[in-house]
DNA sequence: CGATATAGTTCAACTATTTAACTATTAAAT
DNA sequence: ATTTAATAGTTAAATAGTTGAACTATATCG
């Protein structure tokens, strides 16, 4: 173990914990009546197009009824819609309404502009390879995940 | 512009929200009894010595009232205490207990074991540019909530 | 002195989360 | 084929975190 391991692990539960803070509360601005996580929900069915709560549970690292409860609020909100499988029909699909689509669609615009007024303060390679060290991270987080 | 801006942010938006969401979800195996939050409140503490509830909410991003009730709760278990400033007396000034002070330091070597099985399956290399990007990034995001 | 600013708290309302107990449905075992 | 297991999702009670507005107390400034 080198010497200065532990005071990059000093500085990485540092500067992760404040970078988290910080950017959950500017993104907060451009949410109007919509939550952080309700974002990122949305986000991740979008992308999916199609998906379950066990999977929301799995993905997000939290228990199945922790979903439950934020996706009954979605569908308050008539962002998202529910529809039972006909083949198993222990399995509901979760997807984005149209005003959820075009919800995430206008917000989408507006958070791409703000990261890219900071993204752009970096020079591409800068990153690029910030980025994928992050996925690397992501990737080695999955798998530990999995092997538990 | 370059042409793959949008895909970086999209990288970095996912990528981000998936690790702090699984890094949280790790780190709380270690903190039995206690939350994420309350760690970092303690860590932050710790590094400072002595703080104010308005110092914890500018670094927090969060409202002052949202300090009082994590506070309250930290001096409930214990963990840290209030001293009225003898000069102005508008100002308590917040720290850690002896038993907030033992509780962190095993919860630290706990954390720094955990942290260190990650992040040595890095080259030392990259670790560091990494931590050097995001500490840029933490920098900007200072300056821009200075500005506002 | 009186107005204004600052530090912190209280309260009501809400979101997010966990754990345990539950319903409904499917798959597996004997 | 019928009982047993596992799977998908919900409910309910409890706790933590958060906001915003109204509030108390103290300090500062003109």
């Amino acid at each position: 173990m080198h010497s200065n391991v532990h005071e990059l692990i000093e500085r990485y539960l540092s500067v992760s914990f404040l970078v988290n803070k910080k950017a959950v509360a500017l993104v907060k601005c451009e949410l109007d009546e919509m939550t952080n996580d309700q974002y990122y929900l949305l986000r991740y069915m979008s992308k999916r197009n199609v998906c379950t709560s066990s999977e929301l549970a799995a993905v997000f690292a939290v228990n199945k009824s922790a979903i439950t409860a934020m996706t009954n609020r979605l569908v308050e909100k008539e962002m998202i819609q529910r529809l039972r499988d006909d083949n198993d029909r222990r399995v509901i699909y979760l997807s984005l309404t149209e005003k959820g689509k075009t919800w995430l669609a206008e917000t989408e615009t507006k958070i791409h502009h703000l990261v890219e007024s900071l993204i752009t303060q970096f020079s591409e390679e800068e990153i690029e390879s910030f980025i994928q060290t992050y996925e690397k991270l992501a990737n080695i987080l999955q798998k530990l995940e999995e092997t538990k």
